[in-house]
DNA sequence: GGCGCAACCACT
DNA sequence: AGTGGTTGCGCC
């Protein structure tokens, strides 16, 4: 089995291959340490919203085939201030000289404070001890740079050690391995501080400048309770310059807010070198080269929305405090706007909105009595709830009642999973051998469901082509033409067969391809696990047996069986040959599971087998347009179509590396014994193939000949003949290409899908009845392609010759609509 | 070739 | 939501 494995922040997941459905999460982490070059402990995983935990299985999680697990990387562990490594900058260690503090010191006083993280009061009182040297203070209003995307966010610093914490350390170190855009995003004298013009370029510099050695806490306006270690290079005075947009100069450094996911939208700020400036009196335009993410990559030619929210830089040191403006008042800053939180109210506090207010009642009050979902993050108030809860639950994790179905499968993280219900019954529960499963497609499951028509559908589904061939039972219901996974009938007893699968069970199926004979299910003791056993009992006619013969177009006669009156007139069944058929028949594929198309029930009786018990018989005809895929123009129209054997996702792929390390082992083998130089043949052939040995065959275009009996049809369609003419003008490309332009040709200008039901109007466009009669409906009378007028009461008729061609091209299409 | 495990469906 | 029916695929 293989599964996907992604990283939170990348798009593109990673397949992690020859896995079985016992595979235990630790195993899976130490294959993930290859793949994303991140140590176990720091795995964190999730899936389906719960975090997994080692010990257990990929099954116990019911992670499924090409499933995708979501990767988080744990902060790395803060190490001691002694492991730091000696990097240490001239300045820092300056510092560290001044202070006059041993190592052992640093660290004794540093794990003091660990010991005791309460005491934040005291902490606080000390740091005030601290010797000078350091920029910022306590409460000043800063911005601070975030990590990850080189936003500036608005904040206060708390609190301040000296030295730097390992996080910091490994943050710069990786700022300097990439090298700042000081040196190859802008020209050196852009960073020129001796010219005086102070505020930007001073503080300019010190943002790449050396910091000043002391830890800083910090914490964002935002979320005050999130306390933030950050050096002196990643903060700065909080902007409360706004700029005129008439005094920007090109070159100048300024913070703008920039949204470079999407650049039509507000963002957030970042620092920005003005790069160009249109000043028009309709247009104020500003290009600026923006520089995000850690290492400041710098983006050029960004166009800056907001042109009249632009700040200058503050030189450090001239920050404000909270004790500024509690002292004045006027020196107050307002704070900047950004990206909105919330897409559906755009943060509008006063609006009510379902997504960022309570899920129950919509409104943005009582924050301190909002609690979040660990499962669907949406937020309820405690009092929405039925029933209300008292007070804030003291529980790390809480669940809504949309996620809370099953209080059993609950794991909060670190429990254990508990196993729930009906996997306490599977085999697996019990049993006590030791042998793996799960590593093929045995027991796969579905990994998409056919959802364009119901289950309960009979005749072709739209898009699958007879001749379609699948590797796996699971991909013909994948499908949805096949559902059941391993029985060979599906139907409902009241209702009716909507397909069937021939896989060779019974050797008196004689098999004539358009004709062939079937037996029920049933009468069988299959107890005991077995696939196959001689009849016990006898079949009854019900069940699949009897939706089986529903289908025959004759009253239902359930003791002896009954003959069509017409057998074209009884219901469609959609009829799959699997290649273990082939023992009896001649029609079946070779490989695989083959749609043969639609079929209809001729008669159906008891009889006696060869047990001497009871079983039902059909006798099943093919009533099918499109040619069979064993005839001459049935296999001729399966290449033009490129039909090719299907597999699942990832399924070469993973034959290809199982190859390859079977190869891998069995050539190390070879150096390790020297008598066993000489392989078997056969095995050299295998491993001697590049990985294309399991590609699916390329198609070959071919010339498309159009079926005689179609091409009488299209000859009858008269008004459509200009159309049918472009269209067979495009069978030299194949009949693929043939095939697209048809959909394109009768496409309908309102639904723009292929026309269904289609009325061919005076003007020779084509149009859905239902869509011409919406648009009776709303008294427009006119054609929609070419707005011909169309009389009031005009008869639409459909153009039954167009919709019988259309249906033998597009078998199925209309039923999806 | 037997059997281990579980899939999916219909029906109640 | 639980039960019964039916075997596909893969390992031994």
């Amino acid at each position: 089995m293989w599964i996907q494995v992604r990283l939170m922040s990348e798009r593109k997941p990673v397949t992690i291959n020859n896995l079985s459905k016992l595979s235990k999460v630790e195993t899976l982490r130490k294959r993930l340490v290859q793949s994303f070059n991140v140590e176990p402990e720091n795995q964190r995983l999730f899936f389906r919203g719960k975090q997994m935990e080692d010990g257990h299985t990929l099954f116990d999680y019911d992670v499924g085939l090409n499933d995708i697990i979501q990767l988080l990387v744990r902060q790395v562990t803060p190490k001691k201030v002694k492991e730091i490594d000696t990097s240490i900058t001239e300045s820092e260690e300056c510092f560290t000289n001044e202070i006059s503090l041993s190592d052992d010191e640093v660290s004794s006083d540093k794990e003091n404070k660990e010991k005791l993280p309460k005491q934040t009061d005291e902490e606080s009182a000390d740091s005030q001890y601290l010797p000078p040297g350091h920029i910022y203070k306590i409460g000043d209003i800063i911005d601070a740079r975030d990590v990850s995307m080189g936003g500036w966010f608005e904040a206060k610093i708390k609190k301040i050690e000296h030295g730097h914490d390992p996080e910091i350390q490994e943050r710069l170190g990786a700022k300097k391995a990439q090298g700042n855009y000081l040196t190859n995003g802008l020209e050196a004298n852009d960073f020129d501080t001796s010219s005086g013009e102070g505020l930007e370029d001073a503080s300019w510099k010190l943002d790449f400048g050396e910091p000043d050695g002391f830890t800083y806490h910090i914490y964002l306006e935002e979320y005050p309770s999130d306390i933030l270690k950050v050096s002196s290079s990643e903060i700065k005075p909080r902007a409360r310059t706004l700029l005129r947009f008439e005094d920007i100069t090109v070159g100048q450094h300024i913070m703008a807010n920039y949204n470079y996911e999407d650049p039509d939208t507000r963002g957030f700020w970042y620092d920005c070198v003005v790069t160009d400036k249109r000043d028009e009196r309709t247009k104020k335009e500003l290009k600026a080269t923006v520089y995000v993410g850690n290492c400041l990559t710098p983006i050029h030619n960004c166009r800056i929305l907001f042109v009249k929210e632009l700040f200058g830089i503050e030189v450090p040191g001239t920050q404000i405090t909270e004790e500024d403006i509690r002292a004045d008042p006027t020196n107050n800053i307002e704070t900047r706007k950004i990206q909105p939180h919330c897409d559906h109210c755009n943060d509008n506090p006063r609006r009510k909105c379902k997504h960022c207010g309570c899920s129950v009642c919509s409104e943005k009050k009582d924050p301190e009595k909002t609690i979040l979902c660990d499962e669907c993050d949406d937020p309820f108030h405690i009092y929405c709830l039925n029933p209300p809860l008292e007070k804030v639950p003291e529980e790390d994790e809480w669940y809504c009642p949309g996620c809370k179905n099953d209080e059993t499968s609950i794991v909060r993280v670190g429990e254990k999973l508990k196993i729930n219900k009906k996997k306490a019954k599977m085999a697996s529960a019990t049993s006590t051998s030791n042998r793996d499963w799960g590593k093929g497609m045995a027991c796969v499951g579905r990994s998409k469901i056919c959802t364009i028509v119901p289950s309960t559908h009979y005749g072709p589904i739209p898009g699958v082509q007879v001749g379609t061939l699948w590797k796996f039972r699971v991909q013909v219901s994948e499908a949805g033409v096949h559902r059941p996974h391993v029985a060979g009938i599906h139907g409902r007893e009241d209702d009716g067969a909507y397909s069937i699968v021939l896989s060779g069970g019974y050797e008196d199926d004689n098999d004539d391809g358009e004709e062939f004979f079937y037996t029920g299910s049933g009468g069988r003791d299959l107890s005991g696990n077995k696939r196959t056993a001689e009849q016990s009992c006898d079949q009854t006619l019900t069940r699949m047996n009897k939706a089986l013969a529903k289908n025959c177009n004759a009253p239902l006669d359930t003791v002896k069986g009954a003959v069509a009156k017409d057998w074209k007139g009884g219901k469609p069944v959609r009829v799959v040959r699997n290649c273990k058929l082939r023992k009896h028949s001649t029609y079946a594929p070779e490989e695989g599971n083959r749609y043969d198309g639609i079929y209809k029930v001729v008669m159906y009786w008891p009889e006696k087998g060869k047990s001497g018990y009871l079983v039902w018989r059909y006798l099943i005809r093919r009533d099918d347009p499109v040619p069979a895929p064993w005839t001459k123009a049935g296999s001729l129209r399966c290449e033009q179509l490129g039909l090719v054997m299907q597999y699942p996702e990832g399924y070469l792929e993973s034959l290809a590396e199982k190859d390859k390390a079977e190869e891998d082992e069995s050539s190390s083998q070879k150096k390790g014994k020297k008598r066993k130089a000489v392989d078997s043949p056969s095995k050299k052939s295998s491993s001697s193939h590049p990985v294309s040995k399991y590609r699916a065959k390329k198609m070959t275009k071919v010339d498309y000949k159009i079926e005689a009996n179609i091409q009488k049809l299209i000859d009858e369609d008269l008004l459509n003949q200009r159309l049918w003419k472009t269209a067979a003008s495009h069978t030299i490309y194949g009949y693929k290409a043939f095939l697209e332009k048809i959909e394109e040709l009768f496409l309908c200008t309102c639904c723009q899908d292929v026309v269904c039901k289609p009325v061919t109007l005076e003007c020779t466009h084509n149009i859905c009845k239902f869509c011409l009669q919406r648009s009776f409906k709303a008294e427009v009378y006119s054609c929609p392609s070419c707005r011909a007028e169309l009389d009031k009461d005009m008869k639409m008729e459909i153009n039954e010759t167009l919709s019988e061609i259309l249906n033998s091209f597009f078998p199925g299409y209309e039923s999806g609509r």
